[in-house]
DNA sequence: TAATGTTGATAGTATTACTATTATTTTTGC
DNA sequence: GCAAAAATAATAGTAATACTATCAACATTA
């Protein structure tokens, strides 16, 4: 990933842990190792005693920098956000047209991954990953309303609120700009799920096809008659 | 749900259970309360030992039938999506104009699910709450590929399939049929949990805006210029 | 009526998801 | 350079989960 501005610092809502990790080697080394870990064998099969056998560190350690797993899977995921919406307004900033605007947001959430040098124990393309097969159950939750109150869901609000001003200017007119920006990021996610696991419903069996598809549905979709 | 023909067994994939739920009371009160303590406390509160309880039944009887409650949420949300395929099958069924089918199979999808009188022990209601909160979680594990290939997920393939082919009827020169396909049912399912619980990214507050902020997608996507 | 199948009761195990306490090490402030 | 404070590690313990195994009781069926 091309570095836009090095050192910006990436905020997360600080409810989400209970010890910043980004002030600590320890910290930095949770994040780090979750991260590989979580890609590895998923959500379900992670535990803090786990991480701590792979760090070299205690379970009891961890848990005073994150409350249990789910936390540190929002923080993960808010972080992956943030770092998207970030390049998103940098590279939508400063172009004229509404539409190649829009184009070039779709861009962002469908091309590969690169590792971005600012963050160095961050692993972009593990992350990515993990949000792709981590993220819904973040959310799909009891939970969900309290947490959502609490804001840990904001900033992948804040991002489909920005597409959907890109759609409003496109078409004033259209009734679903909302719905359609929250379509498009969904399915950014899941048909890079489909292409791996069940290649036979989608079409897009890479990154650029899903660009293709998705940018050809969002203009189709706002063109005035 | 208007009842279509009486008295069709829905199949579900065999190696979903151990014994088959629908050749006894037990194994029907299993299914019945499942669905209704899933609905209510989610998945990852869900236990068997709990439902016994519900029941006044036995942990290791309920066993008997289901392996885990990974393959009892498999078996509930494939018995959903046959259902779902059968009413959609029906409905569009001699109608000739393509698109009319499509718009059809989109109403399936959208319309809010009324109990179909010919299945006691299942509350299609329950059960289509059940399927927009923990679907997404059935598929989203590490063991997806292989139970892929025993066949856990072919209805719902299948679904998306008929809807491919009927995509393809009404513009066959359009590249991304099963991605459409695919997209439609996911979006379905997906922007009635924002109703519910991110209202700040939707605008379909009914079943019936869903409806038509998909067929409105659906045609202009597929308009040949 | 014997054989078979189903269900219930009880017990037991490894793991998970923590909390609490205390010891040890590292950092910092003067 | 040293004392105080903070961070980390080690250990132990608990309740719940996700099962497995065994055996008894009861119902069904041949």
């Amino acid at each position: 990933m091309e570095r836009l501005l090095s050192n910006i610092k990436i905020q997360v809502n600080e409810n989400l842990y209970n010890k910043d990790p980004e002030t600590s080697e320890l910290g930095k080394k949770i994040i780090q190792h979750s991260i590989e870990m979580i890609n590895e064998i998923g959500i379900e099969s992670f535990t803090f005693k786990k991480l701590g056998v792979k760090i070299s560190s205690n379970e009891s350690s961890i848990y005073r920098y994150f409350e249990n797993k789910h936390k540190l899977l929002l923080y993960l995921t808010s972080w992956y956000w943030s770092w998207i919406e970030y390049q998103l307004v940098f590279r939508t900033f400063n172009i004229a047209s509404p539409l190649e605007r829009l184009e070039r947001a779709v861009l962002v959430l469908t091309q590969p991954i690169s590792k971005d040098s600012s963050y160095e124990h961050i692993d972009e393309v593990q992350l990515n990953n993990i949000v792709i097969n981590e993220f819904s159950k973040s959310y799909l939750t009891k939970e969900v309303d309290t947490e959502n109150k609490e804001g840990y869901f904001s900033v992948f609000k804040r991002l489909i609120t920005r597409m959907k001003e890109m759609i409003v200017e496109i078409n004033p007119e259209y009734a679903y700009p909302s719905s359609l920006a929250s379509t498009v990021l969904e399915t950014s996610l899941y048909q890079s799920f489909l292409k791996d696991h069940f290649p036979s419903i989608t079409d897009c069996s890479s990154s650029e096809e899903t660009k293709n598809f998705l940018v050809h549905m969002i203009t189709n979709t706002l063109k005035k008659k």
